[in-house]
DNA sequence: GTCTATAAAGGGATAGAC
DNA sequence: GTCTATCCCTTTATAGAC
């Protein structure tokens, strides 16, 4: 109610999301996360029973303030290859700027059991890859669409992850690493091969 | 020089390395290693003088047993389409096979400190990109061939990468994770749009 | 809602016998 | 080259005062 310091759930959990972002659940300890909320560690117990519902809160918490976005960026247009074009550029700018969350969603696919990976599936994913492969279907008729998705996404999505190695990379310019340079770059690619 | 049955140190390195691929360094303890091994934990430190250069020749006699094979995969060939086909399929059989140098990678990629990413850089992808990037410019005079070379990248390895979600989304077959059947997806999409 | 204190377990690492 | 035993620190988690 009162405006003091004390700490609701979301504000924990929003400090909370880019350390298990960065580290990792395993890398991430409850004293590091007290400290950088700024409480004692046995004070986190109160919100939380344990780091694993921790953790899941904050994911739950970072996936669902993004979910508003993706769906965003499937803004519909009368045109689908307009749509598609602007899907790549909000896609490429939504990966670019949110690291955040971009980590977070590959660690999940790589370390989330069956549960965690449905959770994710069904609450990010789900409807906006659905009306992706919808998007597919209308580009590409004879193509399988769900595959034609994930290509997008990758192709997109893998620019993004090597940012850290790309400088090590040969060919590598400063260009490379923005947002609008790469998704014409794949408009491009994906229009005319 | 006895078939004992004692470890050397490169047979500890490839019981390890599927351990860090799945849970990552911080998920991973010397005594876990060390049972896995078939040893006590202080035995370990017979070997190596501690948990990181453990984790670091783990990661070197990974990537060294696999290097080889990527440039197989960059068999020579009279025709670059010809060339770049064989090097999709090669790709595709390679990523799908080995998990565990797939995750290797990307844990890499979101983990190592810059150290750590040059030595990927140069031990790994150094000579293999340089020579894709080489590829790119002779299939694609008009495009960045360094932006080319990581889309192709990309394009292939996602459809890996996600796997363990894919079964959850919208329009999945069996079909999909067979590196066959994304290789010519993959090869159609580039050369067609 | 946060604190101090503490329990119980597990972590990395070393010493010294065999 | 592997063992047992152990040190010391960190980890997760709980109890109870404020």
């Amino acid at each position: 109610m009162s405006a003091g310091k004390q700490k609701t759930k979301a504000e924990i959990l929003d400090i909370v999301i880019p350390l298990f972002a960065r580290s990792g659940y395993a890398g991430v300890s409850m004293r590091q996360i007290a400290r950088a909320v700024g409480i004692k560690a046995a004070s986190l117990y109160h919100h939380f029973p344990d780091k694993q519902t921790l953790y899941v809160q904050a994911l739950a918490q970072a996936f669902s303030r993004r979910t508003a976005l993706l769906h965003d960026a499937l803004a519909l247009s009368a045109d689908p290859e307009e749509q598609f074009r602007r899907l790549v550029h909000s896609l490429c700018r939504l990966v670019h700027d949110d690291t955040d969350f971009s980590r977070l969603i590959q660690r999940e696919i790589m370390d989330g059991d069956e549960k965690r990976l449905q959770l994710l599936a069904d609450n990010v994913f789900g409807s906006f890859f659905q009306e992706m492969t919808i998007l597919c279907r209308a580009l590409a008729p004879d193509r399988d669409p769900h595959l034609l998705a994930i290509s997008i996404l990758g192709l997109i999505i893998y620019h993004f992850q090597i940012t850290p190695i790309r400088s090590f990379l040969p060919g590598f310019q400063e260009s490379h690493n923005d947002p609008e340079a790469v998704a014409n770059h794949v408009i491009s690619l994906l229009k005319n091969g």
